[in-house]
DNA sequence: CCTTTGCCTTAACCCGGGTTAAGAACGACG
DNA sequence: CGTCGTTCTTAACCCGGGTTAAGGCAAAGG
């Protein structure tokens, strides 16, 4: 199912977090199953059971919650190498309540959770990586509280535009804008106070 | 070290998260060292090495950040039988950047990051314990961000009263207001919102 | 006892971001 | 080609929360 490239692209993404013989890989690689989903398609949705995630092999993804007065508020983006998942939920044993939606056609190797949970009973080297990949969730978390209790919407912009520069150009502006945390209206402002301030040091 | 009672409260704890063998259980006991802290001392300083994280037996917790204005950010507030400790810095092999202050006396059930790993090497039983353990405190960061993204600060003041009852009238509001994201004079004024449509409701 | 210190409140003023609305630029599609 | 969505921008107005400052209150310490 996966090329020799996307295996090896895996493998070494998997490896980096924690050492893995080749028999742990190949129970992964088997447990494992490689999907599409067209861009506009959803992975996850509010109120399905929660039990699958999935590494995203290419493309780009998108985590985001929807309130009662339909506004999008966006939790993640995610692209290749990256995990993807309802993954407070799944481990809440509770329905999904947040949209995993492809902002462009996307390829992803997905696990269901209760092979990965039961393959991990046996497996000391298993349930060690997957431990690594809540860290890296739970580190990424932290660095989001950490700016939004220290940064104004401004600092966050450009710490977004600075560790996702690549991703900037093809993202719709609202979209950063909510993941931000504020309207695409505060955004475009921000953008605006930016260009005035780089054409007066060089007019 | 522990009494009896406190052994009892820590196994059913980590029980609760996941399976532990009787030798599993020793293990960790005897891992684990008994420590006080007391009132205003700390259990994390920044700069100083990320190395030790601990079960909270008594006692009253908070983390924060300081920045370089001086201003103090709250990231939490952790109870008996809770986790503390830098674990961002700690999964991230930095150096702390967060203080832990205890806010009352307090005792502590603590681990050097090293031992657990060590033996978690060995012991797929600690290895899936920990795993629970981060899932925890990344279910929590995300909650969070749900609070950060879609609710205002009265509502968040709300939700911080609901979901720890107790510990409100112990912990002084320029914390609580550190620790939903606004000034202690703001939360002063939504307390007086609050007192106002109190005794409308019942004049 | 009085002073100090920390905590909370109130008030006045300011500012960043929310809201609403209108318009420009662009691509998709009939 | 025109029309319709979508995205982005700009402007006007409003409001929540930030800032600063002053005062009240209670506990701590001389």
């Amino acid at each position: 199912m996966l090329t020799a490239m996307e295996e090896r692209a895996l493998h070494e993404r998997f490896g980096a977090l924690a050492p893995l013989s080749p028999k742990t890989w190949k129970a992964i690689v088997a447990l494992g199953s490689r999907e599409s989903l067209a861009e506009g398609a959803f992975f996850s949705q509010p109120g399905k059971p929660a039990t699958r995630f999935a590494v995203v092999i290419s493309g780009l993804l998108r985590h985001y919650y929807l309130d009662a007065k339909g506004k999008e508020s966006v939790k993640a983006f995610r692209g290749p190498m990256e995990l993807s998942g309802p993954y407070a939920e799944i481990v809440q044993r509770r329905p999904s309540r947040t949209f995993i939606e492809a902002l462009t056609d996307a390829e992803l190797f997905v696990f269901e959770v209760a092979a990965i949970d039961e393959a991990a009973e046996t497996s000391l080297e298993l349930q060690r990586l997957v431990r690594r990949f809540v860290e890296v969730q739970f580190v990424a978390k932290e660095q989001r509280e950490y700016e939004f209790l220290l940064l104004s919407a401004e600092e966050r912009y450009r710490q977004f535009c600075a560790s996702l520069p690549e991703l900037v150009q093809h993202i719709p502006q609202h979209q950063i804008a909510s993941y931000i945390g504020i309207t695409p209206v505060a955004l475009s402002r921000i953008r605006a106070r930016g260009r005035k301030r780089a054409e007066k040091r060089r007019p």
